[in-house]
DNA sequence: CTTCGCGTTCAATAATAAAGAACGTATATT
DNA sequence: AATATACGTTCTTTATTATTGAACGCGAAG
């Protein structure tokens, strides 16, 4: 995929912005940066100073430290507005909101987490997912689909880090995991049960957008209860069925689930 | 402001990102990009590759076009937990939404329009704002705050482009905005009177980070008839101390308005 | 079957970004 | 209060890198 060399200061440039969602941090000074990124201090300034003026970044005067800029802001919602992915599988998510009325979400890979890029509110309760923020896979229903899919050595990395625990359902063992992501790529579907928050259950499936390549996942999340009613009214099959129809529509890929 | 020279290629990185705003296109081709910014095609071709690359552009294989690309989403979700501007000003913003129960919005500049950074929702109606879209100057209150204190050669340009109506008040005509600019800057707050959509008002004020500049611009929107009480019960008056406020408590610039 | 258009690759050179040293300012230290 | 320190910023040089135009190849159109 990575065809020519990418272009050194333009991928620097984005490793900066990046640097404060990974870092957790909102201010970073300069030379905070450039340690971060093994940069040249003047190198780094160059390309702070570079995407301030394109206000992607600006500077807190008062401790000269820098933070994201509001220009992502524009760039976003635009996205939001013209994206295939987002525009195309909307309205997907929207005829499953209506089916069951719980909260539909659509999420990619984004690293060695996953990214929420659209999403559709139920009408009783609301779950505080913003578009675009992440989280992580090994206790959400739509990694879990994601990473089931990866290559093994990236499924490895990703294993072999810590991973957080949220409630006393979610699975924090390497092990204990491999067997759950197995599972989902047997039986086509992932499952969160109270793994992000007591009480929260939901159902997620891939979209593949050519052999074992997951282009997204979608999930259908709300209050376990609800999930187990929604289930037995066949939301697992509701969602494989929506899965391929995105494939199909979306990715112009002919899924067949595989029968056994 | 621009202290040393941008680095050239991520300067037109972004720029090819802008674009896609500005072309109101979702897709683009090599082509396209390249002639859009006057680029040579392999330069054009060099930059969209690395951009896809990081994830900011992605291809559409059907017809060899790009598009945005959903990383993006992801740093405007972190721009959201971390910009001072949007955590510090958003409780004045909540303050105002309690005091009126109307939808209060936060607006900064973006190129020759305006980009809402914040928004809290009013109980009854939903105004559809989307935070990080882009909106004219000429029709909007925050729009007109923020434009009143343009350096006048900027004015210019933007007031010599066409300006869209929207509804039969909207100012489209240079000679009475620059008169409504006028009227703005002497009474310290603008008004949108129905120039968006008709039944629909709002007051704006800016917020002054030094002399007469302006960092942002805030206002409170709703149904014409609730905006008019809410002014009889001193919106004007408490929006611009709200704006006084955040000038001090978030931007350290003691503002103080001229008496006249 | 041929031609055209456009995305992509390649190789050479011109231009640019990177680096280290130096400067200045703000803060911390004694 | 004086000195030291740390860090942001500027400057200049050089090596690296991005840019360029030409060439290639694929797909669509005629």
């Amino acid at each position: 995929m990575a065809t020519t060399k990418n272009i050194q200061s333009v991928e620097r440039a984005f490793s900066i912005l990046d640097l404060f969602q990974q870092a957790g941090k909102s201010e970073l000074s300069v030379k905070e940066i450039a340690e971060g990124l093994h940069l040249n201090k003047s190198t780094a300034f160059g390309l702070i100073n570079t995407l301030a003026n394109l206000g992607c970044l600006q500077k807190d005067r008062s401790n000269q430290k820098y933070m994201l800029g509001l220009k992502l802001l524009s760039l976003a919602s635009t996205v939001q507005t013209q994206n295939v992915i987002v525009l195309s599988v909307h309205p997907y998510l929207e005829r499953l909101n209506r089916m069951y009325d719980e909260t539909v979400h659509c999420a990619i890979r984004n690293g060695d987490g996953v990214v929420y890029v659209d999403k559709v509110d139920a009408g009783s309760i609301h779950i505080s997912t913003q578009i675009g923020s992440q989280n992580d896979m090994h206790c959400t229903g739509v990694g879990k689909c994601i990473l089931a899919y990866l290559p093994e050595s990236t499924q490895e990395r990703i294993l072999s880090k810590h991973m957080r625990s949220l409630t006393y359902n979610t699975i924090t063992n390497s092990h204990q995991l491999r067997e759950e992501l197995e599972l989902t790529r047997r039986r086509g579907y992932a499952m969160d049960n109270e793994e992000i928050s007591i009480g929260l259950s939901c159902v997620a499936v891939p979209v593949f957008s050519a052999p074992d390549t997951v282009a997204c996942a979608i999930s259908v999340s709300g209050m376990t209860v609800r999930i187990r009613t929604a289930t037995e009214r066949g939301l697992v099959e509701t969602l494989k069925r929506t899965a391929a129809e995105i494939s199909r529509e979306v990715f112009d890929y002919d899924y067949r689930p595989q029968t056994d």
